[in-house]
DNA sequence: TTAAATACGGAGGGGTCCCCCGTTTGTCAA
DNA sequence: TTGACAAACGGGGGACCCCTCCGTATTTAA
């Protein structure tokens, strides 16, 4: 807030023209998109986006913030669910948020990766969701002994790259490793 | 081996190279190392590299085989073990062969994209595998119901690709996804 | 209104991938 | 052995990408 009132009015446009435009990007082709064709769709020249943005993760990550923001929220706000549902509701629903949106997969598992450190990321979003959840669940004896928040964390994103833009099967997966796969 | 006699012994000697200095290259770098960088180091031209490889996965694919072939053949000769720890132990063992050699996982996952289509390639082999284990393992009811081989593979690269360099933590996370995390 | 601060973007250096095509090299038949 | 032909080579170049420099344009605040 008080970052974006030293932003010059064209400088604010600007940077919001280049989320924009980089979240359909994004969406419609991968975490790879080009940079410059973003930049030019965007009307502005790359050495303006390599300015607001200094690594394409640090773009990745305004792109995903807000949703990531929202998607963590929901985590708060379950009526007394058992802390063992609680969880696995809301790693499924965060398995299939990252599953069909192209590129966020990607993002989260590469963390904080070159990333300014002072802003709160989406990994760690994320990750402090699961650490409440992990515990509650924790302790009322319905974890695995030796699952933590980092491993729920990681898998749910590693079936979440492998299954971009397949949420069904994304969410299978899930469910399988989460009640076991063998009988 | 009847493909091979076809090739020129200046050819064969190059394609050798070629694929000596990707394997150690990749497993340095990872899956992403320059081509050109690749060409470079075996003194050839980039175009050479191109013709004997025209995609980046051909490479990988051919990088990886014999090894992928070895861990296979492991499966087959498992002496009197339950379907069930046969199944777990090797894709076990694979997971952590998989997660120790970079850019293995990634080449996996991304299968037979771009490949002759003609060749059996490393996806397949190790989809082959897991096919009857996961038959053995259902037979007998020790398997989830629901669980495919194309499930499984796609849930240990997953691992793999997320734990690259990290066999340990691939390992431990592939047994709780195993088991279960819920209890 | 004007000077300082701020943001812009063209251009270019260094890299990658991939392919064309003139040249070299291996092979095999005579 | 030799020569002609097929096979393989690799320099070079086009298209693209990332990233940065730096002269220019715009905004802001005095």
């Amino acid at each position: 807030m008080e970052q974006v009132k030293r932003l010059r009015a064209d400088g604010r446009r600007n940077r919001e023209r280049i989320v924009e435009v980089a979240a359909e990007l994004v969406a419609r082709e991968g975490a790879q998109v080009s940079l410059e064709e973003i930049a030019r769709r965007a009307g502005v020249g790359s050495a303006t986006l390599h300015r607001h943005f200094p690594s394409r993760q640090a773009l990745l990550e305004v792109v995903f913030r807000d949703g990531v923001a929202q998607l963590c929220a929901k985590a708060a706000a379950q009526p007394g669910k058992a802390p063992a549902a609680e969880l696995a509701d809301w790693l499924e629903e965060a398995t299939v948020y990252t599953a069909t949106h192209r590129g966020l997969a990607a993002a989260l598992l590469a963390g904080p990766e070159g990333l300014s450190a002072e802003e709160l990321c989406c990994t760690d979003m994320v990750l402090n969701v699961l650490k409440v959840l992990v515990e509650r669940a924790s302790a009322v004896g319905a974890l695995q002994a030796g699952a933590t928040a980092e491993d729920l964390m990681m898998l749910a994103n590693a079936i979440a790259v492998a299954n971009e833009n397949d949420p069904h099967t994304a969410r299978r997966v899930l469910r399988l490793a989460l009640t076991g796969i063998r009988r």
